[in-house]
Parts: C-alpha cells; structure tokens; sequence
DNA sequence: TAGTGGTCTAGACCACTGC
DNA sequence: CAGTGGTCTAGACCACTAA
C-alpha cells in the first residue's frame, strides 16, 4: 500500500502548489521519498486519472488548470458533498412488497421474496434535487423504515447498522422528462429536462444489495467530466 | 507499446470465451507471450478499466458478465465502435464566422477569430443517433471544407493532415428536449429526451483545438458505467 | 546535450482464496 | 498447501523536449 501513502502526500504538495506549477521530476520523487521509481508512477498515476496532474512527456508533470470534480458516481449524499452543495433526503413514501418480475431481475432474487421500497426526495442545499426510488431485499435490512431514511445516507446504514459492505455495481444512465408527479415533487414544470439514473449495487460477496431509479432536475444537475486523450481514431 | 498488442491479443482472447470464463494466470500469459508479468498487467489493465475482465485476488481474472461498455468519452467514431454500432457522418451545414462572445471564450480567442463552423448528423448503423455542431479556429485547419467531413472521423483529419494532436479536454452533460430543427433532422418528435454535450479538446500544447456541441437521442443513446466501490460516506 | 516521462525487464514478497 | 492477483524493487532503454 506504500503507493497510496504516496499518493495522499503528493497530493498534500499538489495542495500547495498553484495551477501550472511543476511536480518534482519521478526520479527525484523516488529518491527523496524512498521508493522505487515504478511505485512512485503508480502515485502519480492516481494523481493523473482524479484530473490533479498532467504529465507533458520530455518536459514534466505539472498541477493541472482546474480541479475538475465529478466524473465517477458513488452516492447521493457523496456527489452533492464533491460539488459542495449540503445533502438532505425526505422520505415520501415506504412499503414491502413482493419483488414481482422486475425487481427480482434487478436483484437477482426470487419474484415472492419481500423487497423494502422507498421513495425519498433527495435535496440539495434544502431544495429539491432528485427522486429516488430504492430498493432492497427486506431480509437484509431488518427493522428499516422510511423514518431511518429521512436525512440520511442509505450507504451508512448498510454499513453500520447491518454490517453490509458494498464493493460495485453498474449505472445506466437514460435521458427523459418529467411526469407529473416527478414535476410535483421536484417543482419544475411538466416534460422538464431530467436524467434518469438506474443503478444495481453489490456487496463485497457479490449479491445485489439495492436497485435505484433516480429522477434528477436537467436544469440543476450537469454532469462534468475530463476527456482522457481520444486514442488513434483511425 | 508492447502492452498495446498484448492488450488487442488479449481483447481477441476474451471475445472467444464465454462470461465468467478465466483468463490464463498472469505468469502463464507473460511467459507464453514473452512479456514481464508488470507489462501483461498493464493490458490486462486496460480490459478491467474497460468492464471487460474483472480481477479477484486470490482466485484469478475473469471474463466480465456483460461488456459493459461506454464510460469515458473520446469521440463518436470511436464511441460507436466501442458499441458495436458502425459510425458515420453527414454534413448539414459548413461556414466560417467571426467567434464572437460566446464562442471566444470556449476557444479562448479573440472575438474577431474567424472560426469554421460544421454542422453535423452523426449516424449509427445509418440512421440518425446525433447532431454536432462543429468549431474550430479556422487558422488550425486551412483548406479544410465540409466535405472532408463526411464520413471521416475529425480527430482523424486533425492528425494526419494538419499534424494536430489533442491530449485532453473537459465535458459537461446535460440533459434536455429536442427542439424542432433537431427533431426534424433525428426523425424524433418535438421536445424528446436527449443529452446535450459541451466538448472543449485541447491540444497537446495546451490550445484548445474545438469546441462541440452534440446532441444525443434519449431513446438511442444510454451510458453504462461501472461503479466504483463507494468510498467512506459518512 | 541533459533531463523528462513512457515503457519494459526479471526477479521478489505479500495477502488472499481454495483445496 | 499451492496458486492467484497486488505490490515493490533497481535497474534499463526509448522518444521527446528544451537549452
């Protein structure tokens, strides 16, 4: 893990340093930090991909212009927080129901199993932001209610409360516009703009632990994202 | 570029085998293909950032479930391709203007920069998937006529005739409805879904090379992404 | 020409999984 | 226990940039 030490104090240096400035060259990392000059990469690989550093091959590697934010999606209430806006939730609804055709596809259980269904509007800065629509088989989350839910993060709970530790999952993610409760809810007009995001999470063991469908406002959520160099486009 | 090679041989490799499949152990594939296991890493590397493998420590690397495929962004040849889908181009519209306000500061140029402006239909297996609204500084790609655009890739032309290369850019995603012109021209109705991309490349040197503006339709277009697993949300 | 990042090698030890 | 991926080392040569 020595990479990763290395990575959390080149990133304090990069802290203190002003767009455009230059990192001290691999070789001399490697010497003064006390690594091998592949480990040091490694670091600075990190660096490169989370958009801090940019390498200019011959000439160095230099802090870059802006600290572009917000390309890989975790939670809600992590993606609001990186775009520094406070996140909220408000729980509108909650049921059990059977998982039925649909969900047991997403979660990969039986069609009769009880699944926990919650509609949440999550909030930003205090004002309405998304709708999310999750669910979870109900065997993993004993005695959860819609009221656990309200102002705070689902990905908490799992940990601390049930012990459950996610490692990854798969996002599609759709345009469309809003119906009218979407529009309800969210306070924007009929037919708006919005992204519709449908995630499937997993545990470190490997099964599916929730399904959510987010709704979030076009006009108050853009995605931002580097472009990695375009390959050879032949 | 040795890494480069193993990875298509090993990209082959894994299109012959079914999901869940192994691959060969990194010192088997090292030795049979005459590489360090550091450089088979390496591209095997690139499979697991493109969803194609998945690595389990202690057991070994694995055929992914589905190729999900599509997270980062390079260009739409290479976007499509990715996809399966075969790209293509049609020019609608080829002038050159002053850059005025707007376009200036995405190019960073002064407003009286004549700017060569491409109005393209982005096809996907012929039939319309998007439109793309072209700028480049005109003093970057002398000669260069809507024509050359139909049916090439861009980043293509920029390199092998003008001897640009680009390193990097940022994009914004938005979502939003198809107005009439860009209903007409995708054959979707009025105000449909759609993504709007805002695409700024810059070259090596650090200029930026074109500004893009592209609109996706909502019911031909999605983007999976994996996820990565959820840091600490507190 | 000297310095940089980009790549590659041939080893090594570790933590982990499965038998 | 043997086999796997994860990490690390101490070198090496290359292509490129800038003086």
């Amino acid at each position: 893990m020595k990479y990763l030490r290395l990575r959390d104090h080149l990133l304090e240096v990069v802290d203190g340093l002003a767009p455009g400035d230059p990192l001290p060259p691999e070789r001399t990392l490697a010497a003064t930090l006390g690594a091998s000059r592949m480990t040091v990469r490694k670091a600075v690989d990190e660096l490169v991909t989370i958009g801090h550093v940019v390498r200019r091959p011959g000439v160095g590697t230099f802090v870059a212009a802006k600290h572009s934010q917000g390309l890989a999606v975790t939670s809600f209430s992590e993606d609001m927080r990186a775009r520094g806006i406070a996140p909220g939730a408000r729980t509108l609804a909650a049921d059990t129901v059977a998982a039925g055709p649909s969900l047991s596809r997403r979660l990969e259980v039986s069609p009769a199993v009880p699944v926990l269904r919650v509609r949440r509007l999550r909030l930003a800065d205090g004002s309405p932001m998304a709708i999310e629509h999750l669910h979870v088989p109900a065997d993993l989350v004993p005695g959860l209610t819609g009221e656990d839910l309200t102002g705070a993060s689902f990905y908490a709970l799992l940990r601390e409360r049930y012990g459950v530790r996610l490692a990854g999952g798969e996002q599609v993610l759709e345009a469309t516009v809003t119906d009218e409760e979407e529009s309800g809810h969210l306070g924007v007009p009929l037919h708006s703009p919005a992204f519709l995001f449908e995630r499937t999470t997993r545990s470190a063991e490997g099964r599916a632990v929730e399904f959510v469908r987010s709704v979030y406002r076009g006009d108050r959520y853009r995605i931002v994202s580097p472009i990695t160099a375009p390959r050879r486009g032949a």
